[in-house]
DNA sequence: ATTTTTCGGTGCGATAATCGTACTTACCGT
DNA sequence: ACGGTAAGTACGATTATCGCACCGAAAAAT
């Protein structure tokens, strides 16, 4: 806690409370104090008092000497999914896109240095899942919607990020270095869509397009499937449905 | 703040950053601190250093003079989703459900006196939208969804519920005696399945069954349309089918 | 144009919440 | 029985937090 962060502006409690709600994830589900403690580098003393009121809060849940998350944390992105009118405006169109694709599509917006899925929805032929929900974070620089945020997104903010993103080998063809996903990105820019072939999942390829105006884009309406699935004569067809429905959502996100 | 909280297990700086993380809904997307002070009855000074703490992890943005929620929200229950196999599990069953109805099903757990949409999918035939999303609420006692978990999950915390949990009148058909509300509750025990009728939404019929063993369940899994397409010959075959994928989903949702 | 209200930001002293340490109890597996 | 780990408790020190009051700016109302 030695970093000088002031205090003025920032309350500390909160954001170590914040802390300790965010140590729950897919890889920590279940945690005991001592866990928590660890994982946060808080005082276990002060871990307890902050489940605790997580507990009260109805965010947390106990049981033994285990901790856990409780469905009451959906609340809390239901609050920005329902403001912005993604029930009722966004998820009809990704579904149509999805049904008229027959594949599964996914919304993704940016979220500092990563990607976030803000809406998705599965099409029953999809061959495997991989897992993805809303709150599921992509890395920018190895995922077609990823790229594709920053090819439409801000070019400052994308050249900084291209520069410190988190970049790891996530499969054995992972672009790893940083000039060759600048060029990557450049390459989306012009070609107004992106494919990435599996530098993210190995075998799979995805496919995204901008939602959004170039250079204030937030969003990316994506794709990803077998290599079988996505034969190289598909794409151009695919890419066009996404475009398409890309240009609905645009408007409603404002 | 008079609310005699004992300070020794609770943390009333966390308390507060979450009562205004939450202050932020559908109909309160852009608050100014002076709005969030007034919604929350937390002293101007301190919404605003814990809004500026929340803008420094990167769930609100400024914007002018208003905040507002980002996409980081989600990943709160990107936690929960996750950590309990949601996108990987869940998600396809109630896609094939849902394919396979016809109709868009939605799966909601209890949290507290309500209840919370935990997974959705859509179908494109579907006549209108509700709106709901992962992390939508729904009162207990005036939906189909939420008396099965009453119907279905523990007696006492049942009873209570009844006796306690909000009662509003959605529509002129919403059942406003708490002791009839028990009464359909008990109804949805011996049928197993819940059907109400234009009490949540009007002209809308919503049918949903347990996830779950009687007596614990956690979970129900439900659907909701307008009348004309749900006519009452059609709905033994839809409880039929719902019950069939309940039955998958419960062993997952442990 | 002038007044009134609303809002955001700042400073600071008082207070009470928070922190951290240490001790105790309990549980588990060896 | 014994180490290892975890949860709960107590309490004194400190310091983060609170609340108020003030200021300037902007907006709304007159």
């Amino acid at each position: 806690m030695q970093t000088e962060i002031p205090t003025k502006d920032i309350s500390l409690t909160f954001l170590k409370g914040m802390t300790v709600l965010r140590a729950f994830d897919e890889n920590h589900s279940r945690l005991t104090l001592a866990e928590i403690s660890r994982l946060t580098h808080i005082e276990r003393a002060v871990v307890r008092r902050l489940v605790l009121t997580l507990v009260h809060l109805g965010y947390v849940r106990k049981e033994e000497n285990r901790y856990s998350l409780t469905p009451h944390v959906l609340v809390l992105g239901g609050g920005f999914l329902r403001g912005n009118q993604f029930g009722r405006l966004v998820q009809p169109l990704i579904e149509m896109c999805a049904r008229e694709l027959g594949h599964s599509v996914g919304l993704a917006m940016r979220d500092g240095s990563e990607a976030v899925y803000v809406a998705q929805s599965s099409q029953q032929n999809t061959r495997y899942t991989f897992g993805f929900t809303v709150g599921s974070r992509l890395p920018l620089l190895s995922t077609s919607i990823g790229r594709m945020l920053l090819a439409w997104g801000d070019s400052q903010w994308a050249a900084e990020m291209i520069r410190t993103a988190p970049l790891e080998p996530l499969t054995a063809e992972t672009l790893m270095d940083r000039d060759r996903v600048a060029a990557a990105v450049a390459d989306c820019r012009t070609a107004g869509a992106s494919v990435v072939d599996g530098e993210f999942e190995a075998g799979a390829i995805g496919i995204a397009v901008p939602v959004g105006r170039l250079g204030t884009a937030q969003a990316a309406l994506g794709l990803s499937e077998p290599k079988g699935d996505l034969p190289p004569e598909r794409r151009e067809a695919v890419i066009e449905v996404l475009h398409r429905y890309a240009g609905q959502i645009a408007p409603v996100l404002g």
